[in-house]
DNA sequence: GTGAAAGCGCTAACAG
DNA sequence: CTGTTAGCGCTTTCAC
């Protein structure tokens, strides 16, 4: 992009010195050169402002200090932290990262990857879901991939990923514990692994508590609206449950958004009415009127280590090691909207009226199972 | 990456034919080649998977198909927003993106810059503030830049930038004539141009419809608990003006959530009693239960439109032409946190309590100014 | 239609 | 201590 490109031959020979000398000086070995040489290159590249060719010096050494990282959508909080995670270790260690966004439209993410390889990248960090032949395809031709906050059922492969099993019981026992005496479950549809595995330490983790808890999942359909399937599951919830203290645990942090719409919009409280929780704080948390409980995915982390991983094995070169799963701990966040204040709670309980739609009833008097 | 790396030669001897041939098919020139080579060519590409190598490529053409996107923190919305509005236009020509932040610590963010330009980027988006005397020595080396969202003064470079001044004008307008009397401003330090030139925009809207709108500009310093600063400016500013409807426009999204937490922990309801508007959507505007009035900032449309302003610069090559500024405009968005329904409005007024705090007053008699 | 040869900017044997 | 030489993988004259 300069104007004139100054290139190491420039500068030997205005240095006097063979271009070897001078790639000795760039690489830092001093031990090959007399002072006087070693100072009259210095002198010649500051003059000229000489910087090497990354492109040159890749093509030369299978080195190029980039690695990629695949990612769904730089949009959504949580991916942005991860990226951000990967982009610190990084630079720590001189990597520079490209961005590759999955979602895009017309364009196929499997180019955007390959592109990356044929520029030579050491390293992929996905983060998005991706074909698993595609990725077997890619571990194959041995380039160096961690997972990063997804899984590929069957592939050994280094990967970093939330473990939710502890937190997800704690989370529910604390609910209870509050004095709760139902948490229901609201997932997305179960399309995912990952979602089933969350469904399953749900179910786990209410065993202790409630009897039949598969009653109290709800698998919310994927449309555009959530807000609509989210009321209707929520008014059958409600209705099921009528003298209950409820409480809800979403899968994620957007369905416990349109959920938490969908309780003031019916005009309930948080907690008092229905306490809920999530996974996941996008950042908007702090700004509610008061904190949603949430088991936090600790999105910059999982980034961070997954970098680690990743330069750790390219730097192993031909040595390698078996894949390594690293299991991050979420933490969990109790707040407001779990926690009822001793007196407003014994007040409360949701009834059904006439029209099937909940109302708030002041006596309340504790059911069993 | 690859075991054994495929290249052009492997290729070329397996398919009879030279080098010059395969490179020839590689970039499309048919013409030169029976269509029996050609077959030939492809077949043994497909057999061997072969892949030219990017970085030779780049090497001897010049282009990388690179680009650098320099910002702040890829965790701000406004930023990821950005990004991905550079990326996707990116995708589309092919080009692929690195990503630097600068607020890292321990890292120079010029050094990263710089190693960017080592890599033969072709192009450069800055979206950070940048030195200006450095951001110069770029130009000079004939660096392609394109500001996005910021400025630098006395530099004639392309640049995408807000137009805040209708918009402005419009927010303004519209608060007053929603039936607010007071329309206050509160912006972190001014420490930036962007900034300043937002207050001005602010006090001459507001001369229309007050006589000294200095007197409701307010500065906040700029403090890890911003909360406090804004709890003792809005005191000031509700002392100040008892008896009077009063609005609020927040210089930016943040301080404009700081203010919505001191508004509520006063127990002081919005709009109803203090109406509050701002700069920017974080997308957590929509999750509000009503939400925020805001002049929006395009950021994805920055970054795409800076990043066709880059494209475009970098593909005339030596045919280069002045420098463009493009400036978008925000989107105004009026919701119910600026709205007061009829009934409500005419209820309501502030005033101070013995104890200085605010409190509402059920009888609201209009006053002039 | 096709290929030999030179070279992009750098590094690394190897030989002094 | 220093330089000569070859070559990373590709493209591009230029010649046949």
């Amino acid at each position: 992009m300069a104007n004139e490109k100054i290139t190491i031959k420039m500068v030997s020979e205005k240095a006097n010195v063979s271009k070897t000398t001078v790639s000795r000086y760039l690489n830092g070995k001093y031990e090959f050169m007399s002072a006087e040489t070693k100072k009259r290159i210095e002198e010649v590249i500051a003059e000229l402002e000489y910087r090497p060719n990354a492109l040159a010096q890749g093509l030369k050494n299978n080195k190029t200090g980039l690695i990629g990282i695949v990612v769904s959508n730089i949009m959504i909080p949580e991916v942005a932290a991860l990226v951000r995670g990967v982009n610190d270790y990084c630079i720590r260690k001189s990597f520079q990262v490209i961005l590759v966004e999955t979602d895009q439209k017309n364009i196929s993410q499997q180019d955007q990857i390959q592109a990356l390889i044929d520029r030579q990248v050491e390293g992929l960090i996905l983060s998005s879901n991706q074909d698993e032949a595609f990725v077997k395809s890619l571990t194959e031709q041995k380039v160096k991939i961690v997972l990063a906050d997804c899984t590929i059922e069957e592939l050994m492969i280094d990967t970093v990923i939330v473990d939710n099993e502890k937190a997800t019981a704690e989370m529910i026992q604390r609910i209870y514990s509050e004095g709760f005496d139902r948490v229901a479950y609201f997932t997305p549809p179960l399309t995912t692994p990952s979602r089933k595995k969350k469904l399953a330490l749900f179910l786990e983790s209410s065993k202790i508590a409630v009897r039949n808890p598969e009653q109290l999942a709800f698998e919310i359909e994927e449309t555009q609206v959530a807000f609509d399937a989210c009321k209707e599951s929520l008014n059958e919830l409600l209705k099921k449950n009528q003298g209950y203290r409820l409480a809800i645990l979403a899968e994620n942090s957007e369905l416990m958004f349109a959920l938490i719409h969908v309780i003031y919009s019916l005009g309930l409280r948080i907690p008092e009415d229905v306490a809920i929780g999530g996974y996941d704080d996008l950042g908007w948390n702090k700004l509610y009127h008061h904190e949603m409980s949430v088991i936090e995915k600790p999105s910059y982390e999982i980034g961070s280590q997954a970098a680690e991983l990743l330069v750790k094995r390219i730097s192993k070169g031909k040595m390698q090691y078996k894949p390594k799963v690293i299991e991050v701990q979420p933490k969990i966040k109790m707040s407001g909207s779990t926690q009822v204040s001793d007196n407003s709670f014994d007040k409360i309980v949701i009834r059904m009226n006439q029209e099937n739609q909940p109302y708030i009833k002041k006596n309340y008097r504790k059911q069993d199972d």
